[in-house]
DNA sequence: ACAGCACGTAAGCTGTCACTTACGGTAAGT
DNA sequence: ACTTACCGTAAGTGACAGCTTACGTGCTGT
């Protein structure tokens, strides 16, 4: 499990930006260079590259050369590993709140 | 719809923090009252309550009085409202990719 | 070989956010 | 009624993170 729980950077970590999510958003409609997402974004190219780089330390894209350019898409391994996350806390929380319930209708029986 | 796609605040960011991931954690194995939390993190009690107002505003949590302590447990709403997000975006991804290996296949064509 | 393009990195600045201490409010116990 | 316990809010401070400009590197075409 190379990508147990955590990458290099926690992917949560990494969309926990607003403008990281607008970048997600715009990979998954389509690959893209660098300067056609700066080109839609606010903000400057650097400013872009550094997201990136974020993204990517967080298992969320990938990077493909392509001469002097480079693509970058979405990497299934970081969103599996934030489903993953998700899934097994809330399993954890349906048994815990059955647990809750048990305990707390000694004293309270609500219809 | 009234948790169409995002709360007050986007769950995201909320989970963006990981002393908040540490919260949700805990909560998700059992619901408890601010003190327990505060007793069990390196952080003063009046930082976990205002963690849990993020966490509050984004869905992800619910607060339950209990005479003088307030019982906070996940809130099924914010998980889904991320879980879809992911869902919705990795399929958009899925069909993009298909989209992009046609059009560069044209010059490449690897087995 | 040289000019031009696409990109990453470095350095510096600024705003935001997490944390603290101090205070006020509500509920339970004596 | 008074004290104690549990909690939320306000105000202030410090650190981090995102942004910009400037610069260096590698690839492409003429």
């Amino acid at each position: 499990m190379a990508y147990g729980q955590t990458a290099k950077r926690d992917a949560f970590d990494a969309l926990g930006d607003s403008t990281r999510r607008l970048i997600f958003e715009r990979l998954a409609v389509r690959p893209a260079p660098v300067g056609v997402l700066a080109a839609t974004l606010p903000i400057s190219r650097p400013a872009v590259s550094q997201h990136l780089r974020v993204l990517k330390e967080a298992g969320l894209v990938s990077e493909t050369a392509d001469g002097a350019r480079r693509i970058y898409q979405l990497d299934p391994r970081g969103i599996a590993v934030m489903r993953d996350w998700l899934d097994n806390h809330w399993a954890t929380a349906l048994g815990a709140f059955e647990t809750f319930v048990n305990d707390t209708q000694r004293k309270d029986d609500p219809e």
